[in-house]
DNA sequence: GAGTGGTCTAGACCACGCC
DNA sequence: GCGTGGTCTAGACCACTCC
């Protein structure tokens, strides 16, 4: 006798039958009404199954039409975006951290154009270095409103980066992350221990709250990073 | 009179109080009983809500010790990958293929590794260039299992990437991918018109199915490609 | 019009993990 | 122990859309 059957081994039988080939791309699968009697469970907990086979992008559901297998899946990754910290710990690394240096200006025009501010608007820029064994694993440039967050005027980033002190200051908000290469320049090849020119993988992120830009950041990877997922 | 509660309308409801401070960071939520109460429905629907906001990362649950609002919220990114021709004609460019070159081979030491396949297994080579609006998009580097996919032998490429011939042949299978910086070698520089060594943004991409490697993929972008999200 | 999915209800039992 | 979340049930009504 099969072990009673809940909403995860239901998905999961579906997800094998479907790449079992019994169902092809585009082919209709039975409707709930159906499967809950195959199984013998609640309508719901058919519904609750192929719900999430829906946010897997493996079907489609329409009413009236039913359920057909996708023909071409939804090809979506999906990526967490770890505090360096426990990126680096998670490696199995220790992590140190050093400031570079530290000012408070008015904003770049290409800073202030990133972050929808009037060029020369007060901002804390912070440059800093995250290290994995006492190897150069990342490379901060960092940008703060000091118009939306005054406080970053005082804040001590002598001992821990920008990031874990927004982390814990910031409400949620809003966030707009580009994924790019970027080739290196002479600052960042010296922290990064690499040469001038070399090939560095970068995330740029800009916050914002109520529609007023919070920071700006510009982290480059050392070179031969990667970022991985599966799917 | 507000309308009728559902779940979604809970979903924005909380989320709304939750940037707006009500609970902050490590803050306790209500249970679900008094929840459901002051919405006015039952507990399966509020229920719904959070676990929906539990998916989204802004709030975590535990069993006797409630529900809290995530200090570091995970910070997780999704992207759509789509195929290429797609990707271009949502930019609004026109999409254009281009086959390089292609070959039956052995594969060499690090296909072979990164394939998980013996050296010097029978592989198809596919190079290919995709281009939008006449300027080159993405340098394409393929290699198709042919033990696993022994149809890739006799397809053809001239019309049409190997992206779209696979994904039609193709059952649903795991997907590994890389995303990286790499530095232009020169038939890359040649190909995406620009200089070796300019850094480019590219993905690596492998694909099995029941355990056996069916394609790995190189994709090199043009210079200055980004890859973009929110959240 | 009728078949299918989408959602809600009211209640129940269980699992986990603080106390 | 006992409070909290996790899941399931049986039924209901509605919304959509294909026929």
């Amino acid at each position: 006798m099969p072990p009673p059957a809940n909403f995860r081994s239901i998905k999961a039988d579906l997800l094998a039958r479907i790449q079992g080939g019994e169902w092809p791309p585009g082919g209709r699968l039975p409707d709930e009404i159906a499967l809950a009697g195959s199984y013998g469970v609640a309508r719901t907990t058919v519904a609750r199954a192929m719900r999430e086979l829906v946010d897997d992008g493996l079907i489609e559901r329409r009413r009236r039409a039913g359920t057909r297998v996708r023909t071409a899946p939804v090809r979506q990754a999906r990526f967490e975006i770890p505090l360096v910290r426990d990126e680096i710990t998670e490696l199995g690394a220790a992590y140190r951290y050093q400031l570079l240096g530290s000012a408070i200006t008015g904003a770049p025009t290409w800073v202030a154009a990133r972050m929808g501010l009037p060029a020369g608007a007060p901002v804390r820029h912070v440059l800093c270095l995250h290290f994995a064994d006492d190897a150069p694993y990342q490379f901060e440039d960092r940008w703060v409103s000091l118009d939306s967050v005054p406080d970053a005027a005082r804040a001590d980033f002598e001992t821990s980066g920008p990031n874990e002190w927004l982390v814990s200051k910031l409400p949620f908000s809003n966030v707009e992350i580009d994924f790019l290469a970027i080739m290196a320049d002479p600052a960042q090849a010296r922290h990064l221990d690499c040469d001038a020119g070399a090939a560095l993988f970068c995330i740029e992120r800009r916050t914002e709250w109520e529609g007023r830009s919070l920071t700006f950041v510009r982290l480059a990877y050392r070179p031969g990073h990667r970022m991985t997922t599966r799917y």
